[in-house]
DNA sequence: ATGGTTCTCCTACGTTTGTAGTTTAGGAGG
DNA sequence: CCTCCTAAACTACAAACGTAGGAGAACCAT
């Protein structure tokens, strides 16, 4: 949460781009294409491209080093990842995360080991809690 | 899931449009614009060109119903939903579903309230299991 | 120094998105 | 029937995206 949250809206290129530079951060132009040839298969002058527009949208930022530029993400991929959850909490569970986790629950993405460690930790969260009655 | 899933890439004003007429379909491009009123103040004509290129590239379908076109989505808001989740687990979980309910756990995002029924969610769900052990 | 390598910057161009005016055609009302 | 409305279609245009070629600078090896 906070202030006014994400509001950083990439474009599909720029989110494989950014998915490339938070594993290898740090990097120049070059880290970034080869990072995600898999992916997409572009021109080193295609990823210099978007990657400047991004610097100049202030999504990363540079610095010389040498002859090159060696780009860092500016904001981290937890901040970025926060903000997606909650957009998604907000456009489809009205906001409300434990319709999330019980989904999550009901679906077939979680092992009976994954369940089994969630209910040790859904205890820990338990006895964590101010013994007080009714969370608002 | 399965198949090849989502794909469904929605650019900010098709989602905006897409959550409009999840709420009101079947609708006319009238209904939609004054549903998305509130978020949006748009020309009836930029809601109409949106919607029309939308049922073009597929995501909305329309029948012709005395003088006006009737729009509805061709995915529902699960289904949407459920892409969207699975983005959000491959690209910031690794495909880890217990990861984000941990982190949900840790967040401040859950009241006690919260908290206690998940654990009875928890419970049921283990005594789901078959009692073979070892997940994964 | 000379040339090849390889970055960055500049430029370009087709596509998609956001936004809306203009034109047209099919009913609604008289 | 003839006019008036108005929803739908057509057209337009700027901004953002996806993609990349070419020019120029800086380094490296000879």
């Amino acid at each position: 949460m906070t202030k006014k949250s994400d509001g950083i809206r990439l474009a599909p290129l720029e989110s494989v781009i950014m998915d490339g530079i938070w594993e290898v951060a740090p990097a120049s132009v070059k880290d970034v294409q080869e990072r995600i040839r898999k992916k997409r298969k572009l021109a080193y002058n295609t990823v210099l491209t978007v990657m400047r527009r991004m610097r100049d949208k202030g999504i990363l930022k540079s610095s010389r080093e040498g002859r090159f530029d060696i780009y860092e993400p500016t904001i981290s991929k937890e901040q970025s990842r926060n903000g997606h959850l909650s957009d998604l909490l907000q456009r489809f569970y009205a906001g409300n995360a434990r319709a999330l986790v019980s989904q999550l629950l009901d679906s077939e993405c979680l092992t009976g080991e994954d369940i089994k460690q969630l209910r040790g930790e859904v205890d820990k969260a338990l006895r964590a809690l101010p013994k007080q009655k009714g969370g608002k």
